[in-house]
DNA sequence: CTGAAAGCGCTTACAG
DNA sequence: CTGAAAGCGCTTACAG
């Protein structure tokens, strides 16, 4: 240990919590508290820590502070792929929403297979994060086990969940999906053809809201479900393959926007009039679906808010605080455009 | 201090380099040496490290890393804007890449806000990261006195400069500009306009080369540049703004993808011929490009290479290895498709 | 409301 | 090639 009169600058040259207290003459432990805004340190004390703090440009080193208190200021996120726009838009919103509360994101892709997910998990655990925000609930055993055993709080994007413990930000696929098909229904269309990719499990939520809302006249034929990530070429070839599959089908619902604006680009390739031969319907609502001819119809999808409350709500559950709804629904919207 | 009697599992309950030492009857520091692979621990011990390192479960602990080497294992990467596919792209290959190599990314937007970058550089450079990955050279003097300063290695993508000390993965974008103007001059255009958004510097070096490419035929009146971000309803928007102030136009060069695909679907949508009344062009080759109407001529960039080979260079600097090329040009491809 | 002591779990010199 | 000592810069109990 140093003697007390031999207290310096850093090895680096930064200013130290030592040099701040002796600076403002209290002990280092006050000056820690002061910092960290805890109450229970006189104000004057505050603003004598403040001021050297100023004086000296002291910045806190996130990695002593994380050893000492076993708890770093970083979250981990973890979503499905960069690739899809939906989940570029959540992460943008939530990491702006935490950098802002003073947290760092610390990012990982998942590409839809829980087994990355895990390895994720259990390398990013090691930095003793401060929070978790992780996309929908399907993953390994092993997985909830690591989330649940950190002890590390944890909100989930996309969908809800109303199991006590945990929180949950998202809206429901199933309901989206039957809306958008009832709202077909209700333009007079009849044979109705679902039309997914990649088929993760919000899509397959998707594809139940669309078999409930036609009820008796759904066909499994009308539904065509391609495991492939989905993009304008696929869905392109997918139109194809459903109007020669089925060739009195009046309407396609695509699971995603990419999906539809494909098709839709295919449709004008083979002059096949959209709405009047075949309606055309996304999801998500995807920059660039406006401006399709026709405009495309689809579903938009709060992903930005999702990403906003989600980490408003991360961030009262690693200050304690209190969570007014751990199972936030955000609803989702009906956009009517040419399409359809 | 623990009398050596006492040593146990830590507070948390993991185990601990002494825990592994104890177990491997090392010594700390040896056991330390032998998990980081130095050199210089003799077979038989590395061996036995390895044992109760796999016996104990045991996970370093990266705070205490960071604390006491003062540097962590997290590398910094910034960039402009996870809106656009392209560096999407660049981050999903640099992150896998420096992830396999056993460090994790802090992602940085910086909106293309040079004041933004700053203050993420400030925010981020707290934590000691390993490395630094930023976008082209544009910055504020702070900014670049705050890097060099740190000692971090850093490696600059998108562009190429040649400056001694200075690390660079990244190709030409006046050069780009330029085959791609050269190209459409070759192929009889005349009256060829550039349309550009966003206007950061990557854009204003790609116009320089059309200028270039132009020479005495370059006319200022055939330059469209707009601030705002681009996309697809400002391509429509330019396109037409182009066709009506410049009627003689015969081409035009858009400065990226979502702008040209934007201005195809505008053209579509007026009955415009494509390439017979006018010629576009993009750049970037970002996805969807193939299947517009026609299908679009453009300047593929090599971004996930940048990012694959930005990373390598990134890990070679950490590790105090020799880098054979500093300044590494990536090229460029020009993908001539229809719509030219 | 404030502080002295101990310790978080590693690695960096310094020896030998 | 290996180790004993010291310390990285904070915060957590424990007192008062």
């Amino acid at each position: 240990m140093n003697p007390p009169s031999s207290k310096r600058r850093r090895a680096t040259g930064r200013a130290t919590l030592q040099d701040v207290a002796l600076a403002a003459g209290v002990s280092p432990i006050t000056a820690s508290r002061a910092l960290r805004g805890e109450r229970s340190v006189a104000a004057e004390l505050v603003q004598r820590v403040t001021a050297a703090v100023a004086q000296l440009g002291y910045v806190p080193d996130p990695a002593a502070r994380a050893l000492a208190s076993s708890r770093s200021n970083q979250v981990v996120v973890l979503i499905p792929l960069l690739s899809n726009a939906l989940f570029v838009d959540l992460l943008d919103a939530a990491q702006r929403t935490l950098l802002a509360a003073g947290y760092q994101s610390l990012i990982g892709v998942t590409h839809y297979h829980p087994e990355e997910e895990e390895a994720l998990l259990r390398t990013y655990l090691m930095n003793r994060p401060a929070g978790l925000l992780v996309t929908g609930f399907d993953r390994t055993e092993a997985a909830r086990a690591l989330i649940h055993g950190s002890g590390v709080p944890c909100v989930h994007v996309m969908e809800n969940r109303g199991e006590p413990g945990l929180y949950s930000v998202g809206f429901s696929q199933q309901a989206a999906g039957h809306a958008m098909t009832a709202e077909l229904m209700r333009r007079g269309y009849r044979r109705i053809a679902f039309a997914a990719a990649q088929l993760d499990p919000r899509t397959l939520q998707r594809a139940q809201g669309y078999r409930e809302a036609l009820g008796a006249a759904h066909d499994p034929a009308l539904e065509f479900m391609d495991a492939a990530p989905s993009s304008f070429a696929l869905g392109a070839a997918m139109f194809e393959r459903v109007l020669n599959t089925v060739p009195d089908v009046d309407a396609i619902f695509f699971n995603n926007d990419d999906l539809a604006q494909g098709a839709l680009l295919q449709a004008l390739r083979l002059g096949i009039r959209v709405p009047e031969r075949v309606a055309v319907t996304g999801f998500n609502d995807l920059t660039g679906g406006g401006q399709m001819l026709p405009p495309l119809s689809t579903v938009r999808t709060p992903r930005g808010e999702i990403g906003l409350e989600a980490a408003r709500m991360l961030v009262a559950l690693m200050r304690n605080e209190a969570v007014a709804e751990p199972c936030l629904d955000l609803g989702f919207e009906l956009v009517l455009r040419e399409s359809c």
